[in-house]
DNA sequence: ATAAATTTTCAGTAAATATTGAAAGTTTAG
DNA sequence: CTAAACTTTCAATATTTACTGAAAATTTAT
């Protein structure tokens, strides 16, 4: 298979997937462009190769930058803005576990919390089956979130790890 | 806070956050009805609490029966289907797991093998960036699936646990 | 068998989401 | 300072996705 002709079916392949966990499916492709290439792309890279507009790449690329999936490199004597991906892949997925936990998860668990105490009688059946159901998601919710921090965690200090190992 | 309103909520955010995780809001909401009833509901039951059409109904209780989350009950005497829900939330989670990796996860591991070996000069950096990265992701892509499928084995055991203390 | 009750399907429509492109804004070189 | 290079914004538009409602299909009771 021809470079070009695998980069479009990668890039075509992490747009769906990104389109099924919620995130926009240019977003995803351009984050793909950029996992893949060699070097920092411009903007007018990126309009070409997805064959988009400029303000569509621009709020895309932005919201990557949001997400510290992206950063924008400057290139001394050049005038354009180039980008370039975060290419460390578990460094990616706990990037993408941190911003959803937290923009996700956090409202969710504060929303069970306000709906644990309902007005009535603990022993009427709906106020039983609704509480005890609330109380278990929210159980699960709680485990979910202290194992996504220890992954978290463990990713930055796996990170400082190899950072301290350039140094030795 | 009333019953009633507490439901409400708690179905409006579980509506959100199934959105956000690319699954058709009205699914999860009436995922969420069923999660918090006491009884199970009738499809009418279902289109006067959320306001939607039997048409609407229909479809997310199938697809919802699809994933097994929802299971149809039959009541000696009526006519009419009624549904409820999987309540304990680890199982919905593994369940949930179990769809998702193998409609999103196990398709892109296929799509990366295929994309592992490109023509060219391996020396060449655009064939080295992109077979580089293509690679970590795939290894990445197969460390999840296992960490995925030791959860929903470890699940399966833990039902089968508590399946055979019934009988003990 | 048949008709009433119930479920399913799907073409048409509505709603939500993403994209364009041109104007406005900003930065930088000279 | 100012004009060219470049980036950002956002109203209009296009595309995608979800929903309705009524007709068709199926099931069940008699």
């Amino acid at each position: 298979m021809k470079l070009e002709e695998a980069k479009a079916e990668f890039v075509q392949s992490w747009g769906v997937l990104g389109s099924q966990w919620g995130i926009n499916r240019t977003m995803a492709q351009i984050h793909a462009l950029l996992l893949v290439a060699a070097l920092p792309l411009t903007t007018e890279d990126i309009m070409g190769q997805l064959s988009i507009s400029r303000g569509n790449t621009n709020m895309n690329v932005r919201d990557l930058i949001d997400w510290n999936l992206v950063q924008k490199v400057i290139i001394p004597g050049e005038r354009k803005e180039y980008f370039k991906a975060e290419k460390d892949i578990w460094k990616v997925a706990t990037l993408i576990m941190y911003q959803r936990k937290k923009r996700e998860l956090d409202p969710m668990i504060k929303v069970l919390g306000q709906l644990s105490e309902v007005d009535g009688d603990p022993n009427d059946k709906d106020i039983k089956a609704f509480t005890e159901s609330v109380k278990n998601i929210n159980k699960f919710a709680g485990q979910a979130e202290r194992t996504l921090d220890t992954i978290i965690k463990a990713e930055e200090n796996w990170f400082w790890g190899s950072f301290i190992k350039l140094f030795k």
